[in-house]
DNA sequence: AAATGTGAAGGATTTCACAGCG
DNA sequence: CGCTGTGAAATCCTTCACATTT
């Protein structure tokens, strides 16, 4: 449910007439919110986190595009689309544009996540400050290795993976990601699911299969680059 | 926004049986190779490592396109892109592929590869021993932090961001992962473009304005993560 | 004057569907 | 047969351009 409880106010003009997970607001370009658009929106949201520390109240299309390097036009379809609306000659008030993004993208409450896999790279992503401000706290770390559990990593203690359904049950966890090595990767995945986790974040080099996942492949990216210095010689820069 | 792609014709080769290493087949769905293409060429070089391991000598557009949850039209379409051909009714030569997908990604030597900034991301990923398999050695790793300079992480020595010019030369470094706080990133980066690194894989949370770079933000794709859990249930997984 | 909201145009990408080959 | 190669159709996404609003 999401409640935005927001006193009326003059920047905003949504219709919040029930919201359910799954409605759209109606002024928006109707259907689906697009891919494209969804990973533009994170992108907003951390350019107006930027905005808002620095004070400022209002944002235009085209300003906020240039800090991106996309099209004002693209901004304004993007807004669209989640039912948000600015205010002509003036823009987008930074503040409600914040909630409506967090809003759409389900962030209004932090979701809690879990690390699973305390190798190295669970280790940094367990350490890693960002997540909190940017709507994620994380509630526990799992790995199977018996010399790591009960061990403390960052302000955690490692749990063994017996206890992971009664931790995603009672701690009401939401998303994992899952830094152990590729082999295993699968299988674990499946019990995350089975756990009741309803999405993962997925660092090892392989696909899951059936489940709800995103991978963050690393020698991938790596990959894509060494392509555009290759080819382009003016490529545009993208993320 | 303008788009200033300037590669008509670069350099047209034939890379059939004659082997000449940076080579640009003709026989494809001429022009320039799609960013989506290219994103997928990535995976398909990961599926394609683990038939080889398993001893596959051939594959099937449509046996690879159901291990990545895409069409098979869409496999053979990338295929075309890079001129690769398969032959009908067996389908394509596993290894030959590897070494088709990898030259048209720059990728048929291996790529020197540094690490800019030594906390636990940093650490992290001088430690993880997928790079070289996929194409890229990591030959050296920088901090600004006195007490970091000089300690041994992995097996690689940390040196000052004033070395940074020289190695890069000697060592012929032609990519930078940047595991640096947000604040300073922008401004490594500047002196890493100078120093002659051709792309750079950004895993600070912001833009990098005017050279070649890829970003890895974690936040942004669990919040994407997030939205793919809240809105449809029926969605496919993707990476 | 400055900026939004949006049809319509234009590109890019995906998928279809099927002829033809091994 | 099974599977590739490929035009053509369908879909998705971006950008243009301009009437409209404050």
């Amino acid at each position: 449910m999401s409640n935005l409880s927001h006193s009326p106010n003059r920047w905003l003009r949504v219709n919040l007439d029930a919201m359910s997970p799954t409605s759209r607001p109606r002024n928006s370009r109707s259907g689906p919110v697009p891919a494209a658009t969804v990973s533009r929106l994170t992108l907003y949201l951390r350019e107006l986190g930027d905005l808002a520390e620095k004070g400022e109240e209002t944002i235009s299309s085209s300003r906020l595009a240039d800090r991106l390097g996309i099209t004002s036009a693209s901004v304004r379809s993007d807004f669209q689309f989640i039912g948000v609306s600015g205010v002509s000659g003036r823009g987008y008030n930074v503040r409600n544009l914040i909630e409506q993004i967090k809003d759409s993208l389900g962030l209004s409450l932090v979701q809690r996540t879990i690390v699973v896999g305390m190798g190295n790279l669970g280790r940094a992503l367990i350490s890693y400050p960002g997540f909190q401000s940017r709507g994620f706290e994380i509630v526990a770390a799992f790995d199977t290795d018996p010399r790591k559990i009960g061990v403390r990593v960052g302000h955690r203690v490692v749990q063994s993976l017996e206890e992971l359904e009664s931790v995603v049950k009672t701690q009401k966890v939401s998303l994992a990601m899952l830094a152990v090595p590729a082999e295993v990767a699968l299988e674990v995945a499946k019990q995350l699911w089975s756990a009741g986790v309803s999405g993962i974040l997925n660092f090892a080099p392989t696909s899951l299969g059936e489940g709800e996942y995103v991978n963050v492949d690393v020698a991938a990216e790596l990959q894509q680059l060494s392509f555009r210095t290759r080819s382009k010689g003016a490529a545009r820069a993208a993320e």
